[in-house]
DNA sequence: GACGATCTCCTACATAAGTAGTAGGATGCC
DNA sequence: GGCATCCTACTACTTATGTAGGAGATCGTC
């Protein structure tokens, strides 16, 4: 349920996006993927960051066929979390409250995301949580 | 209005925020502010952070006293900004609204906020920006 | 069964980030 | 006016990041 540290360097995510985009995947077929999002990396390259990755267990490979299938262990929602904790860490001590009203601010929203949104703070409004700590 | 990559490494935001809090500071309040926080870093480091800072352009120095004293040039809204569009942009592909409801679900907020921002979303809804394109 | 394409492993190397020591100037004070 | 302080400038060293080449195993195929 914690999120300890966490620690992705720019890079190592761009590839990891990869493997969320592709579900799972062979070195050259991250290779590619990259490639099309414009990012001109050798195919060693791309071994590195997936077996550095494979080393810090965020990913895992599998080798059934001639080449290893790497797959992510950590999912999009799990790092999109704890980035946005050490975000609101380190700009705002820790209260999420600034950053929302920032973001619905400063970010368009389309009207349906207006309106899911409306919803769910209705909701949060009744279940009142009483926030135990 | 458009943010630029700023690229700024944690330990630099560390310092950063010192700065923010303390308004203006010297290298050595900075550094007990650091301390406070439970950052055991010399003198000496916390001035190479504040000089390479000043080098990039996101502090200036001032010497009138017998020391320097700095302040940040980038403001805290600033750098969240720039840092919740690239979160957006590598999670989200761009999409600011599946954040936002990410966070005002897994973050608590309080009655406040959540009063505040229903209030914001009424706004929004209201002069409903046909947001073009 | 030699050849080209692929794979992984190991190694390397440049730049950035993080951390700090030392030297030498200025300041205050007894 | 010499001593303890405090300040900045310069230098240095370690670890992380980003990037990739070469070596050797495999495979598919003519």
């Amino acid at each position: 349920m914690s999120d300890k540290e966490l620690e992705l360097a720019p890079a190592e995510l761009d590839v990891l996006r990869a493997l969320w985009d592709l579900g799972s995947a062979t070195v050259r077929q991250v290779m590619h993927h990259l490639h099309e999002r414009g990012r001109r990396v050798a195919y060693t390259t791309v071994l590195t960051f997936l077996t550095r990755l494979e080393q810090k267990g965020y990913v895992r490979s599998d080798k059934s066929e001639l080449a290893y299938v790497y797959r992510a262990k950590l999912s999009r929602e799990r790092v999109s979390r704890s980035r946005l904790r050490s975000l609101i860490e380190q700009l705002y001590d820790g209260a999420a409250g600034p950053l929302v009203l920032q973001l619905v601010q400063s970010e368009r929203l389309t009207p349906e995301e207006i309106e899911t949104l409306q919803k769910l703070i209705e909701r949060l409004d009744l279940q009142n949580p009483e926030a135990e700590k």
